[in-house]
DNA sequence: GCAAAAGTGTTCCGACTACACCCATGC
DNA sequence: GCATGGGTGTAGTCGGAACACTTTTGC
């Protein structure tokens, strides 16, 4: 970047002063309650102007000599207590005028945003209540007006968790350690909507592929014949690295 | 995003200061000469500290009231003339250090970068010469080593290009506006590689979608029997749109 | 036994592969 | 005529869709 120096663009007339920014990292943050088959996001209260009292995502401002991954890391890991983490950029929205701030101090700094996309498992994943914030996990079709552009964050963290559930092996760091394929069948079903597929046909093809293995016990949900409990092999899926449309 | 305020940081001990930053913007413009067969990046010398000398992307830094992306329009269309214009943001590089002019004002601001990728038509592409800076197409193989991380941001491009192509429309904002089936099978040769598809196959494929328009008009390029010229009917791809895999 | 959930197998059909072959032009 | 590139057709094969069926559990 920064092909040209400030001084070059005082070349013209007008208003050719550069904008200052500060930097902020949004994080989607996206799970999945196997136990009620929803998919959820990590939704905090704001209690700071403005948006006093409205939700927003888990996000934080970059300091000096932080580099935005650790910014989002330090957003997270703020909110909730993990053990696996994907974590993933997702889009930077900085137009003029998306937080009401600037316009207050007028030809004060811009705020720029730098979404970040995160799963977490929900089972490990320990909310950290400090008393104040409120933090919720909402589903994600009842989350509500949020503070900011985020909902337009979140539709965009949606669309790339659907995009990415195809392809790629993310499903694994949503479910536990250990997973029933019907576990697995229900993930996708709950996020990419019904009739994606049928169940037998999705249950050969990943079989067929080699990357799940039978961990030899079975558990047993209510009624019904007992399921293989299977374990992700990270080792048996290095030669799908890279290829295309694995899943589905 | 910010979710936090500023203040809230100042709680505990150590260096919790904001960053400050100046946001820049580069640009991957790519196109393909389908008379050469080569697919083409475009790069600008800089004539500014650091890296004088040196090739680089097209960027620009975003001025006070300009969005993202009329920064990024800013700065190829100071470089480059073009009718028809396909941009997406690709990156945001954000990391401290990257730029070498953080370091000489010490708590000074900081660069990022948010990277945007461009497909432009190779005909009606007319570069502006303003006889002091250089620039210049660079097949993509062929490509220096670049200032700042520039060479990092042109492979980030380059793998979105070889994805988009698969799945979207893109190559037809590198064609002319008519083109041949053979231009357009060179177009996905030079991009994806060789065999990345029988030419036959390629083409009864692609017809039997319904969205390239034959003009009736025909074009003889030296010996051998004249193609019919093609056109893309945006109208009938419609349906297409939001689907996956089209092409290939 | 019966319902419920897991797991297996089979048939059908469309799509992609890999060719072989025909057509129109320049020289 | 013949080399060159454009365009058409076909047989073989692979994989997904749909659905019927078997197995093992709880009650």
């Amino acid at each position: 970047m920064l092909a040209h120096e400030p001084d070059s663009q005082a070349s013209s007339g007008i208003s050719h002063a550069l904008a200052d920014f500060k930097v902020g990292v949004d994080i989607v943050i996206f799970s999945v309650d196997t136990e009620q088959n929803r998919l959820l996001t990590l939704l905090v209260m704001r209690h700071d102007a403005p948006f006093v009292g409205q939700w927003c995502l888990p996000g934080a401002l970059v300091q000096q000599g932080e580099s935005l991954e650790q910014a989002a890391d330090r957003a997270l890991s703020e909110k909730v207590r993990v053990n696996s983490l994907y974590l993933e950029q997702l889009f930077t929205f900085g137009g003029p005028d998306r937080d009401p701030r600037e316009s207050e101090d007028s030809f004060g700094v811009r705020y720029l945003s730098v979404s970040y996309f995160a799963l977490v498992r929900f089972a490990d994943a320990k909310l950290i209540a400090d008393g104040v914030s409120g933090i919720a996990w909402y589903p994600l079709d009842q989350v509500p007006t949020l503070a900011f552009d985020h909902n337009e964050i979140v539709k965009y963290g949606d669309r790339r968790l659907r995009n990415k559930l195809e392809y790629s092996p993310i499903a694994f760091d949503v479910l536990p350690e250990t997973f029933t394929l019907s576990d697995l069948y229900q993930l996708y079903t709950i996020v990419l909507g019904d009739n994606f597929s049928d169940y037998s046909n999705f249950r050969s093809r990943l079989l067929k592929l080699g990357f799940l293995a039978d961990t030899g016990r079975k558990v047993s949900r209510g009624a019904g014949r007992p399921a293989s409990l299977y374990r992700f092999d990270a080792q048996a899926f290095a030669p799908f690295k890279d290829k295309p449309l694995v899943f589905i």
